[in-house]
DNA sequence: ACTAAATAGTAAACCTGTTTGCTAATAACG
DNA sequence: CGTTATTAGCAAACAGGTTTACTATTTAGT
């Protein structure tokens, strides 16, 4: 069927020219008759054509493509976050490229030499630790950066994340205060996320302030849930009120099912601390405690900065750290 | 910085032709002696080199991006779809373009739009009822299309689905033979998608063969949770055993919510059957049987079907109904 | 040794829009 | 009325690759 139609055709079939057609397809209208305005828009209209992108980018006037670099797609916070940055891409009428990097340099690496490659003009990443490198190729082909959750380097890059160090330094703080003796935190590996660093430093430094010490483990995603099991168990001093405090979302559904014996002295003996909205921690009994990103309004900021960056508007403020809140619930006592 | 290079340049680097240069990029090597292969190879590593997308997209080769529609990628389901499709994808040396519809037709519309704009080579789509006209629009494009979870006519279209009529027949019918006097329904829309109907169908169905009749109700997303609480209250003819059949996962949780003051019924006076895997069905109090579609396995399959289709392959066999399975927990007794 | 076939490589046309530089035609001005 | 300014519009060059059609050089065959 489709004779694909260019724009060589919507100008005969209006009788003008290619250049014509071209200025109004971008809105360069000043200088034409209202004429051949209404010509060529009825002949578009009928013919429903619609001009290629890849010979409009070909000119590098950009592709109104964004890429979105994320850790993991498939957990509600990254989720939200995407949804938070197409929302606003698709207003300003951009379109998201979406990649996954499972928090793995070699992933990001190669979704940050695929999306140059389809002349994205801007990228949305949330960066492992090694990204660093990445950020001089991306200057290089002068393409915008923010920032997303994680970071690099503070220095010259654009940002959007939440104020983590803050947030766990004052819950536990004021759980602390209730009582608890024992510390157990679990954590994936600081070092290759700038947010779980803060995590963890936050609730160390809120321990250190109090005095206290504290047992970590830091797992990785494939951990076996025995290995969590034995861990929890062995560290449980029961007798001494336990705090225990998970810094990533993924992990806390294991440390709970780690707890199923122990869930009857959850909070009085045993507290839990977790991190994000997860769906399933208002519904399981009991209700779990966790700090809650604003992870779609971070999207949308972060979209906000980039496409500002990209139209070269000055409007929006870069680098913003927004609040975290706690939604506190029945694994913890309230103060 | 960069002066973008161009193949031409590569080409004089190398003392040779932008043609020989192109078949090199295309592996077209068959017809190059080893040195010229080796002076490319060289110039193209330390350049690093990576040609435009947008010039090689022009000449119609194909852009390898793929257009997915999708109702709400926000619940789980629809995520594992498409971590399935990425994930294939990903592995063929294609790109996803992802798009959430919201079921909604003009939705859906804008997104074939775009996708066909920026030139993807073929599409998978959750769609609406009303997908029907874009069909068409994207057939006369000459470009490739599969279903996926619902469909819109089984005639000529490709589609990969999970089997919701037998499995929702079945599992009700183990159930009613527990003795469950009284029957609740809630669903969305059936007439939206098809696959609503499929297991509303599949409910009224097992239902029929046993004598017994259902109260039913329809929602939409924006459904108030006192609607809901309501609704649920009024139906619950406690002193009969009720089976409470919810259709869609998103309503499940307010339905769960609804009957927070009944938990203690559950299973042996109310019982409730869901939809779909939902990571907090298992850490509820009680855990909550569901039907569970193969999500994963359904996007792998589609874009499977979807690659083979563009590249002209016919190994994939089209059409694949895939077998969801149950996952019987607390909330419903267990034959 | 001489033709036929295979090999290695290239110049030029092409894909579909955008942009530049130029030309008529009309309007404004003195 | 003649000259300049403005308006409306177009031909041609261009973007960065791919593909076609053709040439020149070897190799194979008899």
């Amino acid at each position: 069927m489709s004779e694909k139609l260019t724009i060589k055709e919507i100008a005969i079939k209006a009788n003008t020219s290619k250049t014509t057609v071209s200025f109004y397809l971008n809105g360069k209208t000043d200088k034409m008759s209202n004429d051949t305005k209404k010509r060529i828009a009825k002949v578009i209209e009928e013919t429903n054509y619609r001009p290629s992108m890849a010979a409009r980018s070909l000119n590098s006037k950009g592709t109104r493509l964004l890429g979105v670099i994320i850790g993991d797609i498939t957990n509600t916070f990254a989720n939200q976050i995407v949804k938070g940055i197409d929302d606003l891409a698709r207003e300003k009428r951009y379109q998201l490229i979406v990649g996954n990097s499972n928090y793995i340099y070699e992933n990001e690496e190669k979704y940050v030499n695929r999306m140059l490659n389809m002349g994205v003009d801007g990228f949305i990443v949330q960066p492992s630790s090694h990204f660093h490198d990445l950020v001089e190729r991306i200057k290089e082909e002068d393409k915008e950066l923010v920032f997303i959750d994680s970071q690099v380097s503070m220095n010259k890059e654009k940002w959007v994340k939440t104020n983590n160090y803050e947030a766990v330094l004052e819950a536990s703080e004021s759980l602390i205060k209730l009582g608890y003796e024992n510390f157990i935190m679990l954590s994936a590996d600081p070092s290759v996320l700038s947010t779980r660093l803060e995590r963890t430093t936050g609730f160390l430094d809120a321990l250190k302030l109090a005095n206290k010490t504290c047992t970590t483990k830091i797992v990785d995603e494939n951990v076996a849930s025995d290995e969590i099991t034995t861990f929890i168990t062995d560290e449980l001093k029961l007798g001494s009120k336990t705090l225990i405090f998970v810094a990533n979302c993924w992990l806390l559904p294991r440390v709970y099912v780690a707890l199923k014996n122990y869930r009857n002295l959850i909070p009085e003996t045993i507290g839990l601390l977790g991190f994000d909205n997860l769906e399933w921690t208002n519904f399981s009994s009991p209700t779990v405690s966790t700090i809650v990103q604003p992870a779609y309004e971070e999207g949308e900021q972060a979209a906000a900065i980039l496409i500002d960056a990209i139209e070269n508007l000055n409007e929006q403020v870069p680098n913003q750290i927004l609040k975290c809140s706690v939604n506190w619930s029945e694994s913890t006592q309230i103060k």
